[in-house]
DNA sequence: AAAGATGCCAACCGCAGAGTT
DNA sequence: CAACTCTGCGGTTGGCATCTT
């Protein structure tokens, strides 16, 4: 659906923000509280911005949060792989770092890190090794991938449920609307705690002994603690969806399959570069 | 010293999704 | 349910700073 730019109307002032208007847009915000509408900030305010242009300067520069200064070696590597699970998704990766902005985080990546990684000889969007014609790893990296991009997947999920949450904190203990925040929250519950523990428990069985698996799965309390786990993310997705509609259902049956084939211990290493 | 090239980053633009009327 | 508003996001650009020739 179409829409106006909000700053079409003439004499709207563009441009480098100068001192003074800083100094009145964030004297507002101190003195109310909070920004309000952005749309009708400026009016109130008495600044010749449009409201698009208050957000902006406030949540890239003037945000009392925001840390100034040089990424870390930690930060840039943390971006680095980041980037490779959620690619281009700036906000999702800026929430991962606190106190810095995705324009920041988006410059930097343009401007550094993305040569970084062609002069390591890989491609910056995909993070593979640039295709070369007789690259013997090739075929081997494509079904390393698969498992990654498994994981990624799931990763990814989480990441911008955190994101959501941490923007909006509130989220957490009343009215969760997407699939990612009703896993975040049972999976952060004690019954996700149990079931992490019961499924690492089953994969290290199913390592020694494939067969006797399901059996075992089938008559000890594990598959209750597996089978309560499902069921409460299942409730929690019936309770909290009024309007649940067919692909909602998909969507869910998908992330809980995901879910299942998650690794348990927290094992992040297959980030490292 | 001057001109052109390159780097950097704040800010703008337009799209899309969610919420509201 | 359509029309509209608000907000967030990612891509792009303008202009200043620095480097190179």
């Amino acid at each position: 659906m179409g829409r106006k730019p909000c700053c079409d109307k003439m004499g709207l002032k563009k441009g480098p923000w100068t001192a003074e208007e800083d100094e009145i847009l964030v004297n507002y915000i101190n003195k109310n509280g909070g920004h309000g509408s952005w749309r009708s900030l400026p009016n109130l305010a008495g600044l010749l911005r449009c409201g698009k242009s208050c957000r902006l300067r406030w949540t890239n520069y003037l945000r009392p949060d925001i840390k100034r200064g040089s990424f870390t070696l930690e930060d840039e590597k943390l971006i680095i792989q980041l980037h490779g699970i959620l690619g281009n998704r700036w906000a999702a990766i800026a929430s991962q770092l606190p106190g810095r902005t995705d324009n920041e985080i988006k410059n930097l990546w343009n401007t550094h890190l993305k040569k970084r990684l062609i002069c390591m000889g890989l491609d910056p969007q995909t993070h593979q090794p640039l295709a070369s014609p007789h690259n013997p790893n090739d075929k081997a990296h494509a079904s390393s991938s698969t498992s990654t991009r498994h994981m990624a997947q799931w990763e990814s999920a989480r990441l911008e449920a955190e994101a959501r949450l941490s923007r909006e904190p509130h989220l957490y203990y009343n009215n969760n609307k997407t699939d990612s925040d009703y896993f975040l929250r049972i999976w952060n519950s004690d019954l996700g705690e149990s079931f992490r523990d019961v499924h690492k428990l089953e994969s290290s069985i199913k390592c020694e002994s494939q067969s006797a698996t399901t059996d075992l799965a089938s008559l000890t309390p594990a598959s209750i603690v597996k089978e309560e786990f499902l069921w409460g993310v299942k409730k929690i997705v019936s309770d909290s969806s009024s309007s649940s509609s067919e692909l909602h259902h998909d969507s869910c049956d998908t992330s809980l399959q995901l879910l299942l084939d998650f690794p348990m211990n927290n094992d992040m290493s297959f980030l490292e570069l």
